[in-house]
DNA sequence: CGGGATCCACTCTGATACTG
DNA sequence: CAGTATCAGAGTGGATCCCG
């Protein structure tokens, strides 16, 4: 069942990849924040995130029911009429994802800075010579 | 600077995005869980992780170095060595995936009942003719 | 040993058009 | 309104070869 070309201590970290392999997308994340105040209609959701694509609303949205993080309810009025909600699962993904959102804006300047300083020194390395003039290139 | 395609209450999520970015592809996890036992040579680490091609392993460790969450040590001998590390605020990034990782396992099997009933229920909607049949449906 | 460079396969995403 | 279907482009990851 569950491969392990990871030979370390896979028992700490198996689940890790799995759920990143999900909500490490573009979008499950973002939709999964914007179920938290309550339920939602389709086009309401596109609206709300409005970068998004229907196609990606819908890809992810079904991603998202498939693990069971987001329930789907038709109501079969004129016009038809789609309910997406959290589950209690998904619910419970909020906070994992919230401690994660934490760290990142803690960490926002400190991560800045170090690309900074990295690209400085990644264009320092690039202006140099790339060949070696030890041996006197005349 | 940041672009706002979401215009909800991108304050409490702005980061998270930022952040799955980074670590939510298919290796930086894995690095990042790996390292945190100690420094680490390349081919050390690759060979521990092994599903990840030497291509993926340099890509990654730069990203994870251009963050500031890992740092790279150059031991100019012959043959050369080259040590990764955790920085402290890679370290610190460990809490919160944990708390993912933790997550995730105490879900495995929810989600994977989520994804067993789904399918089950995509296969039988499938199976049944795709015209409607409604007029003789009582 | 620790990479860089190149080529290729596959996936992910978005744009567009059509359906019930 | 809530999708589905198709196509095209970008991005991602792997295999291979080569170099210091």
């Amino acid at each position: 069942m569950t491969e392990e070309h990871d030979h370390f201590h896979t028992e700490g970290c198996l689940g890790i990849s799995r759920v990143l392999a999900r909500i490490g997308d573009k979008w499950s994340v973002l939709i999964v924040m914007l179920l938290a105040d309550g339920p939602r209609r389709f086009n309401e959701m596109k609206r709300m995130i409005d970068g998004i694509s229907q196609r990606m609303l819908t890809l992810t949205l079904r991603g998202l029911e498939r693990d069971g993080l987001v329930s789907r309810t038709v109501f079969p009025s004129i016009p038809p009429r789609v309910d997406y909600e959290l589950t209690p699962l998904g619910h419970s993904l909020r906070e994992p994802v919230m401690a994660l959102g934490q760290w990142a804006q803690a960490n926002l300047v400190g991560i800045a800075e170090a690309q900074a300083e990295f690209d400085r020194r990644s264009a320092d390395a690039a202006a140099e010579p790339p060949l070696q003039r030890a041996a006197g290139m005349r």
